[in-house]
DNA sequence: GCAAGGTC
């Protein structure tokens, strides 16, 4: 085979669209790897496409001793199990078939093209492949600039190719050092601190996101223990007019007097009220914008109360299919290269859209309303056309943007606001109504469109009303709400932390951290621990917890880009000040970790109630940490008072849940060991009759 | 058993 150039990707599924933009491309597995590879002859070039699967290569600590900080000496290594995806060894594995087969297509090209998404993570990916895979071809390569995967934009990037940004690798890659020397030190000092201040390790870590965002949890649970609720009075009044209720509230919406709203109720109560005004307004309301990660994610919560980090592993799953376009973006702009017409004809097909589908083609001229935020390697999240066979959730996230999608190239809305002043005895009521003209965009969004309707009957100046009612309530001033997983996702983008693809994982390891924890119904709390945490770094460590390191870093990282500042610089700066951090830890380590460790014991020592006691028959059975040998174990709340003994080993390890009550009177608890593994059902009862694997149940528990 | 960032 001639000799050719070897284009590098930062995915499959980008290197497929790349090759095939190129012309028709061959696709075949490498023999090196078993990974896709695509071979396309462009302006009369060989040309062999390849991918990456995202970062390769990864800073690793060179001791790889654990309990040793700081860690200040790092170097790029492949993904292993020991330092990138140590819950998933598969992710280890995959990642050795790419760089294996990149290698050995380096090996036989003589030239090289950065391929990778046009951003500083992209650059990084490429810049670690050429260097490390290739044999220092970083500088010898040429960079493809394109901000998204279509025909004609590919090959103006491969006709405008330019040596890639050096500058930009290097911001890139100090963006890692940073968040690594911050984020693995810290969580480290955390973690020997606690071990040095009370008994047994416990896993805690901190870093540059995690930081801020269980700090927003701990300030607004702060906010909410300390609001002192205020009292206030709000009058109604319903009317009568001809047989139709007419419903209006005080001008005044909250009185703060009692005596004063007494006074209006007083003044209005049985007197009919004069319409003193009639006014009008008519709006306007813009399609919605084309879904990004995060609006999807939001919605999803919105309407089907699915958590994001859910809502983004479905739309996985269906972009996997090939149901929706790449779902982790930031952008909310459709390009026309997309096709509209293409997707909207596909979508005709589909039963549930053909009405809808069908009239926006034949309208002819299709303008998405796009949004701002914009992504330099993808659209806006949309449905392929494809035609889906979907149930439940899938489904449900499925139609979500397949609808979402045809309501942005639907007509504006118009709507019309009522306002009407009620004279009651020189006090004045309102009554509001609200009516939809023309549809527009609602009816292809239904039923996800959010408007509350109100009507009102025909009224006009001088009509007098008959008084029904007046009604005077007390309320109080509420404390703000509890985030929830979606307003804290908003949250973080709003403050400009993690990223599109890792946010909703950040707030998932906040959770099994045990920082934050649901509280039913009312959203996100900080825990004990939570608090304790942020409490201890506010002191020892703070700007790990607050927005401004990302924001200092943003700066530093311009100044790299921008050739004003240099990495070591950049890098040495951030050491010596954390370095201070760390001799803190060193120093008062046993005190910290005392304090931290307090604060996990109270949690550890919640009461978890799984039923009630079939020994004494009025207690109930709770799971219970022994503060000796931290180990757990179910015990009757009657222990202490009433002198009851019934106690039941328990496995030490994986999530525990209650399922039923066991024909023996205790309860079946079933057991989740490892991720997404299997789950297994036993009765806790030692002597249970009905349980054949009592066996097992021993093996894998400890006595407390 | 540590971060944050890619992607599956």
């Amino acid at each position: 085979m001639s000799s050719y150039t070897l284009v590098v990707c930062e995915k499959p599924d980008a290197a497929r669209r790349i090759a095939s933009a190129l012309g028709s491309a061959s696709e075949s597995r490498s023999t090196a790897g078993g990974v896709s590879v695509f071979d396309v002859m462009y302006a009369g070039r060989n040309y062999k496409v390849c991918s990456a699967s995202g970062h390769l290569y990864v800073l690793a600590d060179k001791t790889k001793n654990r309990s040793v900080y700081p860690v200040l000496d790092l170097e790029w290594a492949p993904i292993d199990s020991g330092n990138g995806n140590k819950k998933n060894a598969k992710g280890a594995a995959r990642a050795a078939r790419f760089i294996n087969t990149i290698s050995f297509l380096a090996r036989g090209a003589d030239s090289f093209i950065h391929a990778c998404d046009y951003d500083q993570e992209g650059e990084v990916i490429g810049h670690s492949i050429l260097e490390y895979a290739c044999g220092g071809k970083y500088d010898k390569s040429l960079r493809a600039k394109f901000s998204t995967l279509t025909d004609d934009e590919v090959k103006e990037a491969f006709a405008t190719l330019a040596k890639p940004s050096s500058r930009l690798a290097q911001a890139g890659r100090s963006r890692h050092m940073l968040d690594f020397i911050y984020g693995v030190n810290l969580s480290r000092a955390l973690a020997q601190s606690f071990k040095a201040g009370s008994s047994g390790y416990r896993n805690l870590s901190i870093g540059r996101v995690q930081g801020p965002t269980l700090a927003f949890v701990a300030d607004r649970e702060l906010e909410i223990r300390l609001h002192v609720p205020d009292p206030y009075w709000v009058l109604t009044a319903d009317f009568d007019k001809d047989g139709q209720a007419v419903h209006a509230r005080y001008e005044k919406p909250r009185i703060e007097k009692l005596a004063q709203a007494r006074a209006v109720l007083d003044a209005c109560t049985g007197r009919d009220g004069t319409v003193s005004k009639v006014s009008a307004k008519k709006a306007v309301l813009r399609p919605p914008t084309p879904f990004n990660t995060g609006d999807l994610q939001r919605e999803a919560y919105r309407l089907f109360r699915l958590s994001p980090g859910y809502t983004l592993a479905i739309a996985e799953k269906l972009y996997l299919r090939a149901l929706v376009s790449y779902p982790r973006t930031s952008s909310q702009k459709l390009p026309p290269s997309i096709n509209y017409a293409k997707v909207l004809s596909g979508l005709a097909g589909v039963s549930l859209y053909s009405q809808p589908a069908s009239t926006l083609l034949s309208r002819g001229r299709l303008v998405p309303n796009e949004g701002l935020m914009a992504d330099p390697a993808h659209p806006a999240i949309y449905p392929t056309g494809v035609a889906p066979r979907l149930s439940g959730l899938e489904f449900k996230v499925y139609d979500l943007i397949a609808k979402r999608f045809l309501a942005t190239f639907g007509d504006p809305a118009v709507t019309e606001r009522t306002d009407v002043s009620i004279n009651v005895n020189n006090h004045v009521f309102l009554a509001e109504g609200r009516a939809v003209l023309y549809d527009g965009w609602m009816a292809l969004y239904r039923p996800y469109v959010n408007l509350e309707q109100s009507t009102l009957p025909q009224l006009h100046e001088g009509d007098v009303l008959a008084n029904r009612q007046v009604v005077m309530e007390e309320k109080f001033t509420q404390p703000p709400w509890r985030y929830s997983q979606a307003s804290l996702l908003a949250k973080m983008e709003e403050e400009k932390i993690g990223t599109k693809a890792t946010r909703a994982d950040t707030i998932a390891t906040l959770f099994k951290r045990n920082y934050i924890a649901t509280k039913k119904a009312s959203g996100i709390e900080a825990t004990d621990l939570g608090f304790a945490v942020v409490e201890s770094m506010r002191e020892h460590a703070p700007t790990i917890v607050s927005t401004e390191l990302t924001r200092s870093m943003e700066e530093q990282l311009e100044g790299i880009e921008q050739g004003m500042k240099e990495p070591v610089d950049v890098i040495e700066y951030a050491v010596e000040r954390l370095v201070e951090s760390l001799a803190t830890f060193r120093e008062q380590g046993a005190t910290i970790g005392r304090q931290i460790g307090s604060a996990a014991a109270t949690q550890s020592n919640a009461v978890i109630v799984i039923g009630g006691c079939p020994v004494c028959k009025n207690g109930q059975l709770r799971i219970i940490r022994s503060r000796t040998t931290e180990k757990r174990f179910v015990g009757c709340s009657n222990y202490a008072s009433g002198g009851c003994r019934a106690s039941a080993p328990l496995p030490q390890k994986g999530g525990i849940r209650v399922s039923k009550t066991c024909q023996c009177g205790w309860p079946i608890i079933s057991v989740a060991f490892g991720r997404g593994g299997k789950r297994w059902n036993t009765c806790v009862n030692m002597q249970c009759p009905y349980k054949r694997d009592r066996a097992s149940l021993a093996r894998r528990s400890a006595q407390p």
